[in-house]
DNA sequence: TTGGAATGTCAACAACGCTGACGTAAGTTG
DNA sequence: CAACTTACGTCAGCGTTGTTGACATTCCAA
């Protein structure tokens, strides 16, 4: 039993233990990526699912509630919520649909733009401090394996996303 | 500008079309590694933090509430509030400190842990596949990346765990 | 015209963070 | 021993963000 004693020696990392490990570090990797927009947000009157609607707004601009309702996996009596004190502060604005009068396109105004920008400069420093530590071929497998936790339903989104993003 | 037209090639992975593919693939990921427990959880009386505090107390039979205090980053009073129901309900138990009789060291019960196999089985589970599907090098990269991204502070407490685990 | 989709809104509630204040037992130090 | 500090518990109150349920409006589509 030198080695050799697990089923296909090339499989050690699929251990329980080896598992377990990255359980703990997707919990203590959120709590440092979402903690510099939360350190923003404290104070102002918003929380983290301002931020999130801002930042699927920007990256999707003219997007309708019921697709960002899907995006964000809420219910649009809380979705609502946080839509209408974005409006109130003039942070978001809707355009009634041309084709579809129902359906309302969001986009952000001048001063919504403002606070996404520096939100996402805080997030985004954090991302590329930790992508530079790690390297390009490390970047390249974080994202296969995050792609591959994703629900079906979920990693269509993001890759929905990803073509139409600019 | 056919190619090259960069500073310096090999840093394509840090523009910020990147980093925010990266910062996204973390928002869906960790929707789909919370929701296998999250779905176990619903109905019983539990929640998210009551399966954190089961986790931690898992992984580190007879630590302290001081120390599940710090691991956790919450108030006294948030922990307290799911430790109770976990005591009332006769999943974890508390033994007075020998050598510091303040210390209460926390110990899950049968009871308490068989609940944390059925989640950590199920959480297990995800990234079992997640892994296999994307292969031992991404795993490695994953990794790498997500300790680049916690505080310093958090990092510490995560390879800490890393040590005396097991 | 009738049904369903897209949206808004009111009300109530739950989970889980937070602060502030107070209490108690037990270590530690002057 | 007295005084201070630490570890923990608890009461009260509050904020954000999620949930259900119910009802109204507008408008596309069959």
């Amino acid at each position: 039993m030198a080695e050799g004693s697990s089923p296909s020696d090339g499989l050690l990392f699929l251990t329980d233990e080896q598992l377990r490990k990255g359980i703990e570090a997707m919990f203590f990797a959120y709590r440092g990526f979402t903690s510099d927009p939360d350190r923003i947000l404290e104070g102002m009157d918003y929380g983290r699912a301002h931020h999130r609607a801002v930042h699927f707004i920007h990256r999707s601009p003219g997007t309708t509630v019921g697709n960002l309702l899907s995006i964000l996996g809420v219910t649009k009596q809380s979705l609502n919520r946080v839509l209408r004190t974005l409006f109130d502060d003039g942070l978001v604005e809707a355009r009634v649909g041309k084709a579809d009068k129902r359906e309302r396109h969001l986009f952000l105004t001048d001063k919504g733009a403002a606070l996404e920008r520096m939100l996402s400069d805080a997030q985004r420093a954090r991302m590329r401090s930790a992508y530079r530590a790690a390297g390009p071929q490390a970047v390249q497998g974080f994202r296969t394996v995050l792609e591959a936790m994703m629900d079906p339903e979920l990693r269509r989104q993001y890759q929905g996303l990803k073509e139409n993003g600019q």
